[in-house]
DNA sequence: CGCAGTGTTGAAGCATATCAACTTGGGTGG
DNA sequence: CCACCCAAGTTGATATGCTTCAACACTGCG
């Protein structure tokens, strides 16, 4: 069931079985949400962590005139507000974008791996880092590049994540957001959204249809998007 | 010596004075660096994490056509890379900005603190999830809010930020970018910069001379910057 | 069948970039 | 000690990418 994570763990480091036990024992509660809903709000201080099992989820900040940000996006694997553990408070909502199969993990079971199991905690510190370098290499896309290099780079990302748990069918994947939400990813207006699309499609990088993405020149569309994956760290070895 | 570290670490939670001599044990080696000089570079597989003593520092990473986006800038008592301890590999560069002095903490001795003492694991993990609290505030100011807005929220963390470390005065602070630095840092130009801060001088909300900033109406700049400094988690409690 | 969410299109306006020139001030060599 | 130079800051003119507004088309669903 926690299949997803431990693929993503496994593409940093080697997992033990011993510690794959200890993963799967700390998953005691599930939950369902439909798309919409928030899986986590802002200001809250859950007890517990949520791990996304299925489904497609974004963490957002709103501002005062009732815009939306979308500060990164979450998919099957991904351990989504893991970072609030030590941060205890909530400084910003997580929604559901599909709906989501999600595994709550209590605080305790989390102390406790991290009084016991200091390879793993080192792991879990790990992936909330990535969530970080994926952060900063936002941070360069919306400061210093086009918009559209901006969109395809987020699909090169979002590919190349998905691929890691299983969730890619060839060069396509499925991408359910709509163009208001790409539009609050990418911090554009929905027309200007649409219009870069269209100019993708028109320089045959991809297709997107039936929320279906396929990248049709991966080598292109990367390094049109100056795409360089280093930034997911997906190399096995010692952390 | 490493006062600024300890004044950032309580700022979050109570730090033992076993923990604060352990911390204090770990610094072996010094350094100093010169403005412009690269503390870190870009793909260097660093043995050691580098903890700032005195000076301001950028991440940074270049893009194809030249130009450069900063993604953090780092200031006294910040292990401006501590997250290269689990990650291995530096994805971007980080740039002292004014001279700077640093002192060099080996990955022996940070992974002997993670086998060792879960506390303070879990406190260099809060650092780090702090520097991505900061990132997703910054998407937020780069996607949705005016540059204008944008700058005024970058000074204001930073004054809250220099503040914890004691190295504000009143309501001015040292503040030695310049304005082409700054423009990395927000993503724009060199000359929109100039012309937006002119603006904000005009509003009265601040003054910017001699590498000092002095803000002349708190309240005010805060409010038209949106900022809320709750993703700084300046509460001490049990982490 | 009709409605609501989503996608598409065109026109007009504004924010920001780019280019180019000029000012100012501190640091340095003759 | 002055003359010069270079980095930093400032300003105005022009160009463009992106937003906003408004309308219309498509599709799935109650």
């Amino acid at each position: 069931m926690i299949e997803s994570l431990l693929l993503n763990l496994e593409s940093h480091d080697v997992v033990s079985e011993a510690e794959k036990a200890l993963l799967r024992s700390m998953v005691k509660q599930e939950k369902r949400f439909a798309a919409g809903e928030d899986l986590v709000s802002e200001g809250s201080r859950p007890g517990h962590s949520t791990l996304l099992l299925d489904g497609f989820a974004a963490r957002y900040k709103l501002v005062d005139d009732g815009r939306r940000q979308i500060t990164s996006l979450h998919i099957s694997g991904d351990f989504v507000d893991l970072h609030a553990f030590p941060l205890k408070l909530m400084d910003h909502g997580i929604v559901a974008l599909t709906p989501c199969h999600v595994a709550l993990v209590k605080y305790s079971d989390l102390k406790h791996i991290t009084e016991t199991s200091p390879h793993l905690t080192r792991l879990f510190w790990l992936d909330t880092l990535i969530d970080g370098a994926i952060h900063r290499e936002w941070i360069v896309a919306m400061g210093r590049k086009s918009k559209k290099a901006h969109i395809a780079h987020l699909i090169c990302e979002l590919y190349v994540r998905l691929h890691v748990v299983r969730r890619t069918k060839g060069q396509s994947f499925d991408f359910p957001l709509t163009q208001a939400e790409l539009a609050d990813v990418i911090g554009i207006s929905l027309v200007h959204v649409n219009k870069t699309i269209q100019s993708l499609r028109k320089e045959n990088l991809l297709t997107w249809t039936n929320h279906t993405i396929t990248i049709l020149d991966w080598d292109r569309l990367m390094e049109f998007a100056e795409f360089d994956l280093m930034y997911l760290n997906l190399s096995v070895e010692p952390r």
